[in-house]
DNA sequence: CTCACTGCAAATCCTTTGCAGCTGC
DNA sequence: GCAGCTGCAAAGGATTTGCAGTGAG
């Protein structure tokens, strides 16, 4: 691992050698198709859809297909870059922000803010077997911003 | 399998009659197709997806399209007599327990089990606009029984 | 008879798979 | 030249839509 910080620091993810590095870290070959989707989803600090992605990237010069984005963001979760949040059962999303934290969905507005790791009181959770691990906490807060 | 009497309380949500009165208490016209997919529901495990409920429904005598399983969970969600449960990108499961509670996922078994709802700092919550009102909290813990 | 509602076949949309082309050795 | 990897067209599967059928008034 470099000393260089690869998840906070937005200065050297906005350059391709950047992100190049950041692909490269999390042994994923730096293909221009790849590039053209890490640059979209590192650059906007933002929870987009495959779809908003493909049009995204579509928008500059590397034309990139619809499989390809599915199988390339799919990728990136496997290797740690991204981490896939479903919304609902009509959206999933992908975050570039991989440290642990949650979300919050406005259902009037559809807008997806970030909140920060939730206390939960687990350890004393006796619905929990002896034998088993917490591996993941997913936790959405539906809010409305209506009167 | 035997489902004369269920082992705890006999509700009267296992009888038709009383299956029929849920429905109209919510709003929904109780025809045949309705009354066997929350005959289903209603009787067998808490937590079916959309497909289970079709082949539960389809062993029994009515014959019901996918289609109308789907348009009727959709309807009773919409009608407060279900809950969707997105567990993954993948899994999406109707829950005939609609008081607060949360799940708990066994990533190798598969298994999901209700748990209680969890006391969360949510007031604490900086990250909360002062318009803004919870309207739900979903909550997967994904647990591994690996050793 | 008419109208509104219901249920389903077909259409649609999202995601994955299988394979042709490319790259480095 | 060959092996393995990439990216995409087409296939697959889940969900929704539009309309024919049905029953109540």
């Amino acid at each position: 691992m470099k000393d260089g910080d690869d998840s906070g620091n937005p200065t050297d993810e906005n350059t391709d050698a950047g992100l190049a590095r950041l692909l490269h870290d999390h042994q994923v070959n730096p293909t221009r198709q790849r590039l053209a989707i890490a640059r979209c989803m590192f650059k906007h600090r933002q929870h987009l859809s495959a779809d908003s992605v493909l049009v995204q990237v579509n928008l500059g010069d590397t034309y990139v297909s619809k499989a390809t984005v599915y199988n390339t963001l799919k990728l990136f979760v496997e290797q740690g870059m991204l981490r896939e949040v479903v919304i609902d059962s009509q959206r999933t999303l992908f975050d570039s922000n991989i440290s642990d934290h949650h979300h919050i969905l406005n259902v009037d507005t559809g807008e997806i803010r970030d909140i920060d790791p939730i206390q939960l009181a687990v350890p004393k959770l006796r619905e929990l077997a002896p034998e088993e691990s917490i591996t993941s906490v997913d936790l959405v807060l539906r809010v409305s911003s209506k009167t």
